[in-house]
DNA sequence: CTGGAAACAGAATAAAAATTCCAAAACCAT
DNA sequence: ATGGTTTTGGAATTTTTATTCTGTTTCCAG
């Protein structure tokens, strides 16, 4: 027993992470276990028994006990009430707090993130419905038969296709992201039997189109993720995916772009093997 | 008794709410106090006790179990679930998820597809309701004093790396990239008066630790968005913003990711003119 | 008033949850 | 390997919490 130990016990919910932070690293297995479950899920422990977390972190409940012990607590009950009396401010549900964030302040951080947020949500929202599931359909079968997937996105649309590319690694299907380094265009790398993905939205850029067109001249399958139906990398494709992505002021949060960017991805992947 | 009276158990809020609308009016005193006191504060029960109630309303905890009962409940444990499980929202099982999806001959692409729009839109939820503010505003005041920001993020959080990267260029907020290109880590680029933004993920990558401890040891101050508290990147960190992304198997949409770095950006953007 | 039905308070009981404790297992330095 | 230390799992115990039950009170129709 560590006699010298003697742990304030935390009175805020920011000195709990503080002192969760501090100790995580130094814990033994099962004392960790508890640890990250609980960083991951801090908000459960409010509505949580001893029993359901513990299962939750698959640990047996005396080592939950133990775990409130060395974060300064004299029990999980203690704890407990740390966050129960914290809890009257998580709980306005979404709607409200979205509307708190929204009143403190055109321009502060948290209104715009409402608004971001919001955006995010409609956009998500709109893509189940405008969804042309035949097209995803074309495009999955196109590129699940490529030997070699080429990717490409420039400037706004850039994360999206190093999403994918990424996405691709994980599930082993050899993929290409054309990244425009050192303005290189690597145009010779289409190769017969390949196809490529381009991604680009309004203003639409110069670079993507020219390789869509480069492919299409070689004869390699497109299928393109852009804004619009009227987009023009519609000429060049052989599967079309439109995005309804909202936009707040100048930006888009891309939340829409990446589901669908992700989707097409796994279901690509799964359909290789 | 009211043998008459085969009430269904309200399955959701709204459903209790509205029963607790129906029946107010005709109820003897007690349980009128019951229903008044709930209506005001129904986001207690989660966390109360029935003799926390009791106490609000004050009536005997035996009035309370009437009510309860009148309501449609067995008892107050029954009614208290209901609240508890709405709290906790959201994280159903997706490793169960998934793997129903794989079994069921991997789902077609718009099933998959309307998994990653459902997680994104509970990250996006959970994002309001997680969000710590005075750490948003902190990032943003770290960072609007910087000469040059200096953004960091690879593998999974590269595309929020990116991202952040372009936004900051459009807002002509000077920033720069560290994408790893050719190994190069650019540590030297640190200079005084800059500021470091960190982004990443369990697995944590080593390189993104290492720019965070450089810049630590250099003085500048380090901004981190990750995933959650015991990140490791929380030790140097002057802000610390975490994000509650729904990982739907070893993907995640990264829409709560998103809207949070472009709420920094935009922000930042805003308070350096 | 008064008789009968509904509502009630609080004590008694049952159920569930938290906590302690200790023997067994794992770990570690020698 | 070996002895000492730390960590662990789970049964036993204590504490807290929910629920039931019963005698009493309140209410109201006649």
């Amino acid at each position: 027993m560590d006699a010298a130990v003697p742990i304030a016990t935390p009175a805020t919910v920011e000195e709990f992470r503080a002192r969760l932070a501090l100790i995580t690293d130094e814990l033994p297995k099962r004392l960790r276990q508890c640890a990250d479950f609980i960083a991951a899920r801090t908000d459960r422990i409010a509505v949580s028994t001893v029993a359901d977390l513990a299962a939750g972190a698959d640990v047996p409940p005396s080592a939950v006990i133990r775990f409130c012990q060395i974060m300064g607590f004299s029990g999980y009950s203690e704890m407990q009430k740390l966050f129960r009396d914290a809890y009257a401010l998580g709980w306005p549900d979404y709607a409200i707090r979205l509307k708190n964030l929204r009143e403190n302040g055109t321009g502060s951080p948290g209104a715009l993130l409402a608004e971001f947020v919001e955006a995010g949500r409609l956009s998500l929202e709109a893509l189940t419905k405008s969804l042309d599931e035949n097209a995803l359909n074309a495009a999955v079968g196109v590129l699940a038969q490529a030997e070699l997937i080429h990717v490409v996105g420039l400037r706004r649309a850039f994360p999206v296709a190093t999403y994918l590319a990424y996405v691709f690694e994980k599930m082993q299907v050899p993929a290409m992201l054309h990244d425009g380094v050192g303005k290189l265009d690597h145009r010779f790398a289409l190769r017969p039997g390949d196809a490529l993905l381009a991604i680009t939205f309004s203003p639409y850029s110069e670079e993507t189109l020219t390789l869509a067109q480069d492919a299409r001249d070689r004869g390699l399958p497109v299928v393109a993720l852009t804004d619009r139906l009227t987009s023009p990398l519609a000429r060049q494709a052989d599967a079309l995916l439109t995005v309804p992505e909202v936009d707040f002021g100048a930006f888009r949060s891309l939340s829409a772009t990446t589901a669908l960017a992700l989707t097409l991805a796994v279901a690509v992947g799964s359909a290789r093997e």
